[in-house]
DNA sequence: CATGAATGAGCCTTCATTCAT
DNA sequence: AATGAATGAAGGCTCATTCAT
């Protein structure tokens, strides 16, 4: 009998160091003789668990927003309203290197996305499912009185995430002036904002 | 007696179709040789108004940037505090097929400039640029008395830059949903809120 | 106590699908990877009982060969003449989806014969036995007053052969031409030439 | 201005060079990387004339065919009936060793075709123009009396196309028996027995 | 000035083959 | 005996770039 090998965990071993390519040298770098390379793995290695480049690169977005996800899920458990909206935001922005990482990804992907349908639509499931998520926690807080009684859900949830979007852009654009520290102060204002909504 | 021949427009003449290309079929895609089949031109002239392709890819984010200021000092002229602020946001967000073009575009520079420090400082530049915009007519704003007065305005214009910058992102990965009518309407939701600042 | 296993048969097994592979997709595209996605065995089974993958082929051809000269020498018991020639052209011909494959996959093998000495001696060796064959059903034609008395058997011999093969080529390259039934008449023609001859 | 290249001629040399492959080293070792390293020229060099592989194989047989019908045309002038049949004849068998080269490209091309529609039209296609050829010449043959009045045209063209083919293919597969003499005793008789047609 | 001929690096992919289990 | 993990050679192809004309 062959050496049993768990192809899962192969798989994500290879997509995080795919990742961490991305992340660090970029998209157009991210060869599967650079992977090889980098991995000390070789180029049939890694053929033989993803049947092409495509697979790879798309795999590891996959992998990227699955492990967002289950972080988010845990951070998450028990919380809800304006506590819940702002631990979704600080996982949402790109506050810690790891967060930053994903980001640079993200936004490669995005380059993508901007001229292609098939990875326009990806994107645009998660962002639709961050607003949903968003727009839950907006709703237990106003049920909960944090956020006055008559607002705009929909109104402040959009307003939320494109500032959510906006500010984790300029951190990855601008890393010098959006620190950690100016990130969180921004946040914080736009938290408050949603206190105050008409 | 050589030919007379006027570099700059020969080489805005190619800038402009490769910046189509960047829009419609992407970077990846976007190849010399490929560019010479569109525009007409042959490779070695396209290569003879620029070193290589770096410049040339380089030179068409200059060339949008350069035309899209122009475009905004243009629109901008006598204008100031909240109704320049409103010109500006509006020539800033995706509302037609032309800043489109112009957001994808930049979309994938975005993805370049995650990962290399040359093309995040050139983004860092023009969000920078635009900020310091955004923050004159602010203060322009306050003093006509469109704007609260003890506002905090650093604070204020990073939020308004961050609503847009989000709200232009979704519009590009979400065109189904943030038609140019929903773009309108956050925009005036972002201007409201400038307007109620404490 | 190690698994009882009928060498002969698995490799005649896996024999018999490569033979469907090269008369359908051709030798080009039988690799190890499709024998073994389309026998449901194993890469690692193969090679196990085919060293390499030359060996492999060449085990086909003469598994097809010795398959071929098997049901010619059943057809042929007892037979004698100008019968037995006509058995044998008949076996010879593509004039079943059976025979047909055999033709694909020996075309095939003449394209190779013709740049490799190795296998052009092979396919020699075989041609020279239907020679033999041929002029012995020849001789015996002669001695039974089937075919006129001084006929010069080896001419004659070579004169039908040719005509096989030739038949044969053509009923491939041109299958909606030659026809079962226009093969038929042809190898008519052909037999009847053979009582013809001066 | 660049230097001016007539690019058929070039493509012509380069197909030759294939051709010279083809019949030498095979279908299967013709590789572009192997085809610049006997030519000397770059890789680059070959597929700036051809687009793919593909292309440059098929034209290599479409110059072999192109080529062939030239040499036949011209030896045909002003010849006709048996005559013509005859030297059509000499030029169709490898009795030459560029006769010989042109048999085993053709060979393997109809290894190809035995499994590749595409292939076989084009073999197909080949054939039948010879066959509309030779039975031009035995029309004419019979005007001038040189094959008996009652002959059934069509009958005699397939049997003399088959022999043909067959005499070809066994002088490729069995060198050492079909020398050229053999061949042209070959094509004596089958000459021969047109006259002799019932 | 302008062309396009020519190069070679590098990419993704397929494949036969070896080998530990 | 049998598996399939792993390797690396080789293939077709695209591309940026150089350079003679």
């Amino acid at each position: 009998m062959p050496k049993i090998v768990d192809h899962d965990e192969r798989r994500e071993k290879i997509v995080e160091i795919v990742a961490e390519m991305l992340a660090t040298v970029g998209a157009e770098r991210t060869t599967i003789r650079e992977i090889a390379r980098q991995s000390g793995y070789s180029r049939g290695f890694i053929e033989h668990y993803f049947h092409n480049k495509e697979e790879l690169i798309s795999s590891t977005l996959q992998w990227i927003n699955k492990r967002s996800l289950q972080s988010t899920d845990k951070a998450l458990e028990g919380k809800c309203g304006l506590e819940a909206l702002r631990i979704f935001s600080e996982l949402s922005l790109p506050l810690t290197p790891e967060l930053r990482n994903e980001w640079k990804i993200r936004m490669q992907f995005w380059g993508m996305a901007a001229v292609s349908d098939e990875h326009r639509k990806e994107q645009s499931r998660r962002i639709h499912a961050s607003e949903k998520l968003i727009m839950r926690f907006l709703q237990q807080a106003r049920e909960a009185g944090e956020v006055p009684a008559g607002s705009d859900l929909e109104l402040l949830a959009h307003s939320f995430l494109h500032h959510l979007y906006g500010l984790g852009c300029n951190a990855i654009l601008r890393p010098g002036y959006f620190t950690r520290q100016r990130q969180l102060r921004a946040l914080d204002h736009i938290v408050t904002e949603v206190t105050r909504a008409h």
